[in-house]
DNA sequence: TCCGATCCGTAC
DNA sequence: GACGTACGGATCGGAA
C-alpha cells in the first residue's frame, strides 16, 4: 500500500488547532517554535508503526502560481498569511521527513492536492491500493475502491466509499460538485449564493452532477435555489472547476523511490537534541543504543610530543581538569583526543573552552583561547541552569560527557560547532563579540586581583555583634517566656502567634508555617516590643554571619585579599552575579551594614574610586519610551523622584515633600518592575486603592511609558522572546498562560528584561573599554556591582582616572538622554561616595 | 551525614 | 499569588 501524505494541511491544522486553543506555543528553550514538527513528526511515526507501509511519501505544496491562480484571482485569498513562527517550522519538517528517509514530492506549479491525485491515480492503474492521508474533506473525491482517505486527526478513521457517503452525503465522485455548489471558504470557493449545505447536498444527490443541476435548474422548486442557479451558472462551473482535484498533472511516478526505508538515528538525533524533544531523544538512545563518548585518550609525556600531535589547522578544543589529583590539559582537534599533564605549554592554535574565564584563572592567560561555549549555550537560552557541559553534552550531543578532560574538551568542540550555526543564525554573534567575550578576559583579571578587607576591623564588630547578640537573646526569651531557636522562622512563628497570640498576618508563608518576614514584624512592633527586638536581632544575625564572620575565612591567605567569581551566565537579563563570595550584595543600607562596607579598603597608599551610574534603568526606559515629560526630566537634570512626585501629585517641584519623593520614587522604582497595585501597597504600607490611584496617576503624566509597557509586552507574547538593545535575548514562555500569575509574572519579566538586561550590556562595555584604557597604569578595575565600578589606585593617577572613567562610562552609548556616572574618591568604600 | 526545599534578607 | 535580578545562611526533613 502506498501513503501519500497532504504534509501542508497537517501542518496547517495542527498549528490552528493549537491557537485556537489558547495553549502556549511549544518553543525550545531558545524561542524556537516547535509544535507543528513535534505533532506533525508524531503523526508520521504512529502512522509508520501502526501501518507499516511499503510506499511512504510526503508531499508539499510548491511555490508559485497554479492553474487555480490564473482561473481565479481570489483563489485562497482567504488564507491567512503563514504566521512566521510557523514558517520557521517548515524547514524543520523537511528535515525530519529527511532523517526519516522519507521522500518528499514537490513540483513547482502544481498544488498538492493534484499531485496527490495523480499519484493516486497512476498507483491504482498499477494496482497498488492507495491510502491518503489527510484531514481535508476535499480529497475524498479521490476516493474509490483502490483509493482510502486515513484522517489521522480524527481518530485514525478510515473513508472508503460507504464511509465517504456517510460523512458527506454523496458519493465521492460527487465531492467536487457538492464543494462547487456550497462553496468553500477555506480555499475561497464562492459557490452558488444562497445554497448551503442542506441544499447542495439535496440538489446533488437530486440530480448527480453541477452540470445536470444547472440543465435543470428551472425545475428547483424553490426559488432562491433557482434563481441562484439560473443568475450564476459561470460562478458555480468556475467553482467545480477549482473543486476538483486535477489527477493528470505531468509529474513522474516512480514507485520504487518511494519504498519505505530504515530511519537514520543519527540525523534523527540531530534533529530531536535540536529541537529539545528530549522524549524522542530517549527513546531513540534506548532503540538503537546510546553513542559512547570516546575511552582511549593519546597520552603527552612532553610538550614537544604534544606540540607534535597538534593538527596544523583548526580549531582545537581544550579542558582543564584533575586526574588522580593531578592538574591535567585535556585536547580535542581533527588529530583525535588526548591529554597531557604539560601545563606550560599551551597550543598555538585556536583553542575553544568552556568556562574560558576559569582556564584563564588557572593557567594564565593564553591568546589563543579564543572561544567559549557556556557563552553560545548561554546567549542562546538565557538559562544559568542549562550552561553545564554535563547538560550541554546530553542536549547536543546525546550522551554524557563524564569528568576526563580529555573527553570535555572533545565534547566541548563538538558542542561549539552544533552551536556557532545557531548563535549566527539567531544574530547573537555581535554581543557574543562585542560585549561578552572580550569581557572574559577583563573579569579574569578582576578576580584574580582581589580586593582587601581588613579582617582586624571586621572582627572587633564581630565581637561587639556577639554581645549585641546575647543581650538581645536574653530579652526576647525572657519577653516570651521560654526559650527557642530564634533562627528558627518556624520555631519563632509558633511562639509569636500560637503561644504568646499575636495576630497573625493575612498573608501566610508559601508553605504552611506563618510568615515572619521583616514586613510582618515591622507592623507588629508599634503594638508588641516583642517584633521590633526580632528585627533588631534578625539583621544583627543577618549582617554577622552572612558577612562579618564569612568574609574573613575567604580571604586568599596567598594575597591576603578576597577573590570572588564573576558569573556572566548566573542572570537570565545578562547581569552579572557574585559568588564565594558575593561581593554584589556587601551591605550599605543601614549604619552597622555601612560599617561592613568601610571594611574595604585599599592597598597600602592606594586609594578606592567608585563609579556609579546614576538612574540608568530609568534613563534607559526615557529612551526606549521616548516618554516627553522623561525625557525632558533628564535632559534638564532634574531629580527623578521630585519631577514624578510632582507629576503624580499635581504639585509644584518646589512644593514636594520628602513623603511625595519617597512615595514617587517606589513608583518609579515598580514601573521599572512591572508595577501592581498590590505590589506597590506592600512596598508603601498604604491601602491598595490608594496605590492604584498613584499608578494611574503616574500614566496619565507619563503616557509614552504606558505605549511602552503595552508594546512591549505584545510584541513578548508575539514573538516569546525579550529582546534588548544590543539584541541579547530572553525566552519568555509564559506569555501565553490561561494561568493569570504566571501570565503576570511573564509580562512583567518581559518588560523588566529589556531595560535591566540593556544596562548591564552598557556597563559590560565601559568595563571593556576602561580595561584597555588602564593598560599600562597601575590603577585596577575590582569590582562591579551592576551599576557601579570599583578600581583602586596609586594616589597620583586618581585625577586622571576619575576623568576617564566617568567620560568611558557616559560616552559608552548615545541616547536620547544623557547617561550620567558620578565618581568618588576614598580610603574605604563606604566613604569613597 | 548529606542534600534540597523553604524562609529570610542583603544588594542593585 | 501579589514589583524585576541575583547569592547565601539557617533550619528542617527526608534520602543515602
Amino acid at each position: 500500500m502506498l501513503f501519500l501524505i497532504d504534509s501542508f494541511g497537517f501542518i496547517f491544522r495542527a498549528y490552528h488547532a493549537r491557537a485556537r486553543s489558547g495553549a502556549p506555543p511549544m518553543r525550545t528553550t531558545t524561542g524556537l517554535s516547535t509544535e507543528a514538527v513535534y505533532i506533525f513528526h508524531n503523526m508520521v511515526r504512529k502512522l509508520k508503526q501502526a501501518y507499516k507501509p511499503e510506499y511512504l511519501v510526503a508531499v508539499f505544496e510548491s511555490e508559485g502560481r497554479t492553474f487555480r491562480d490564473d482561473a481565479f484571482a481570489d483563489y485562497k485569498a482567504n488564507r491567512t498569511e503563514t504566521p512566521p513562527d510557523l514558517l520557521e517550522q517548515i524547514p524543520w519538517i523537511r528535515k525530519t521527513l529527511e532523517a526519516m528517509n522519507i521522500p518528499v514530492l514537490e513540483y513547482e506549479g502544481f498544488e498538492a492536492d493534484d499531485v496527490i491525485g495523480t499519484l493516486a491515480r497512476k498507483a491504482a492503474a498499477e494496482g497498488i491500493d492507495v491510502a491518503i492521508v489527510s484531514s481535508d474533506k476535499d480529497m475524498l473525491q479521490l476516493v474509490n475502491d483502490r483509493v482510502k482517505m486515513l484522517n489521522p486527526m480524527k481518530d485514525d478513521t478510515w473513508y472508503d466509499d460507504a464511509e465517504t457517503e456517510k460523512y458527506m452525503g454523496v458519493k465521492p465522485s460527487q465531492v467536487a460538485d457538492l464543494l462547487a455548489l456550497k462553496g468553500d471558504s477555506v480555499d475561497n470557493i464562492p459557490g452558488a449564493p444562497g445554497i448551503g449545505d442542506k441544499g447542495a447536498k439535496d440538489l446533488i444527490t437530486r440530480f448527480g452532477s453541477v452540470e445536470n443541476v444547472l440543465e435543470h435548474a428551472a425545475e428547483v422548486e424553490r426559488k432562491t435555489y433557482r434563481e441562484s442557479l439560473q443568475n450564476n451558472r459561470d460562478i458555480i462551473l468556475l467553482s467545480k472547476r477549482l473543486a476538483t482535484i486535477d489527477t493528470n498533472v505531468p509529474v513522474p511516478f516512480d514507485l520504487d523511490a518511494l519504498a519505505v526505508q530504515e530511519p537514520n538515528p543519527a540525523g534523527l538525533r540531530e534533529v530531536y537534541s535540536t529541537l529539545e524533544f528530549h522524549g524522542l531523544l530517549r527513546d531513540l538512545g534506548s532503540a538503537s543504543g546510546s553513542i559512547t563518548p570516546p575511552q582511549d585518550y593519546q597520552q603527552f609525556a612532553s610538550a614537544d610530543e604534544l606540540e607534535a600531535w597538534f593538527p596544523k589547522q583548526g580549531l582545537v578544543g581544550v579542558a582543564a581538569g584533575d586526574v588522580m589529583g593531578q592538574a591535567v590539559l585535556g585536547f580535542s582537534g581533527s588529530a583525535g583526543v588526548g591529554r597531557s599533564v604539560v601545563l606550560d605549554s599551551m597550543p598555538e592554535r585556536a583553542a575553544v573552552t568552556h568556562d574560558m574565564k576559569s582556564i584563564v584563572r588557572r593557567f594564565g592567560d593564553c591568546p589563543s583561547l579564543c572561544h567559549d561555549v557556556s557563552l553560545y549555550a548561554f546567549l542562546l537560552t538565557a538559562d544559568p541552569s542549562g550552561v553545564d557541559l554535563a547538560y550541554l553534552g546530553e542536549k547536543y550531543l546525546g550522551h554524557a560527557v563524564g569528568s576526563d578532560p580529555a573527553a570535555q574538551a572533545d565534547a566541548t568542540l563538538q558542542i561549539f560547532h552544533k552551536l556557532q550555526p545557531e548563535v549566527e543564525r539567531t544574530g547573537l554573534t555581535g554581543v557574543y563579540e562585542k560585549i561578552d567575550l572580550p569581557l572574559v578576559r577583563v573579569l579574569a583579571e578582576m578576580e584574580r586581583e582581589g580586593i582587601r578587607v581588613d579582617p582586624q576591623q571586621l572582627k572587633a564588630l564581630s565581637g561587639r555583634m556577639e554581645q549585641e547578640i546575647a543581650r538581645l537573646s536574653a530579652e526576647l526569651y525572657e519577653l516570651a517566656g521560654m526559650t527557642f531557636n530564634l533562627n528558627s522562622p518556624q520555631q519563632l512563628g509558633k511562639v509569636l502567634f500560637e503561644d504568646l497570640k499575636l495576630p497573625a498576618p493575612v498573608r501566610m508563608g508559601k508553605g504552611k508555617i506563618i510568615s515572619t518576614a521583616a514586613d510582618v514584624l515591622e507592623t507588629l512592633s508599634v503594638d508588641y516590643p516583642i517584633a521590633g527586638k526580632v528585627l533588631e536581632y534578625r539583621q544583627l544575625a543577618k549582617l554577622k554571619g552572612t558577612y562579618v564572620d564569612a568574609l574573613p575565612v575567604l580571604i586568599d591567605s596567598a594575597t591576603g585579599r578576597l577573590h570572588t567569581t564573576f558569573n556572566q551566565t548566573g542572570a537570565a537579563t545578562g547581569r552579572l552575579s557574585s559568588s564565594n563570595p558575593n561581593l554584589q550584595n556587601i551591605p550599605i543600607r543601614t549604619e552597622l551594614g555601612r560599617e561592613i562596607r568601610a571594611a574595604f579598603v585599599p592597598r597600602e597608599g592606594y586609594k578606592l574610586i567608585v563609579a556609579d551610574y546614576s538612574q540608568i534603568e530609568l534613563r534607559l526606559l526615557a529612551h526606549m519610551s521616548k516618554d516627553a515629560v522623561l525625557v525632558e526630566a533628564f535632559r534638564n537634570g532634574e531629580d527623578i523622584h521630585t519631577r514624578t512626585a510632582a507629576e503624580v501629585f499635581g504639585v509644584p517641584p518646589l512644593m514636594v515633600t520628602p513623603e511625595h519623593r519617597r512615595n514617587a520614587k517606589a513608583v518609579n522604582f515598580g514601573i521599572v518592575y512591572g508595577q501592581t497595585p498590590f505590589g506597590l501597597a506592600q512596598q508603601l504600607g498604604i491601602p491598595r486603592k490608594e496605590a492604584e490611584e498613584y499608578i494611574r496617576a503616574y500614566f496619565a503624566r507619563y503616557a509614552g511609558v504606558r505605549r511602552f509597557i503595552d508594546h512591549t509586552i505584545a510584541e513578548v507574547r508575539r514573538s516569546g522572546v525579550a529582546v534588548n538593545m544590543f539584541g541579547r535575548r530572553r525566552p519568555i514562555p509564559d506569555m501565553q498562560s490561561r494561568n493569570p500569575n504566571a501570565r503576570g509574572f511573564a509580562e512583567r519579566t518581559a518588560v523588566n528584561t529589556p531595560l535591566q538586561g540593556t544596562a548591564a550590556d552598557l556597563i559590560k562595555l565601559a568595563m571593556i573599554k576602561i580595561d584597555s584604557k588602564l593598560r599600562g597604569m597601575r590603577t585596577k578595575m575590582l569590582l562591579q556591582v551592576h551599576d557601579e565600578l570599583l578600581f583602586e589606585g596609586p594616589p597620583e593617577e586618581v585625577d586622571q582616572v576619575r576623568v576617564m572613567v566617568k567620560t568611558e562610562m557616559e560616552s559608552v552609548q548615545r541616547l536620547e538622554v544623557p547617561l550620567v556616572a558620578d565618581v568618588g574618591v576614598g580610603t574605604n568604600w563606604r566613604d569613597a561616595k
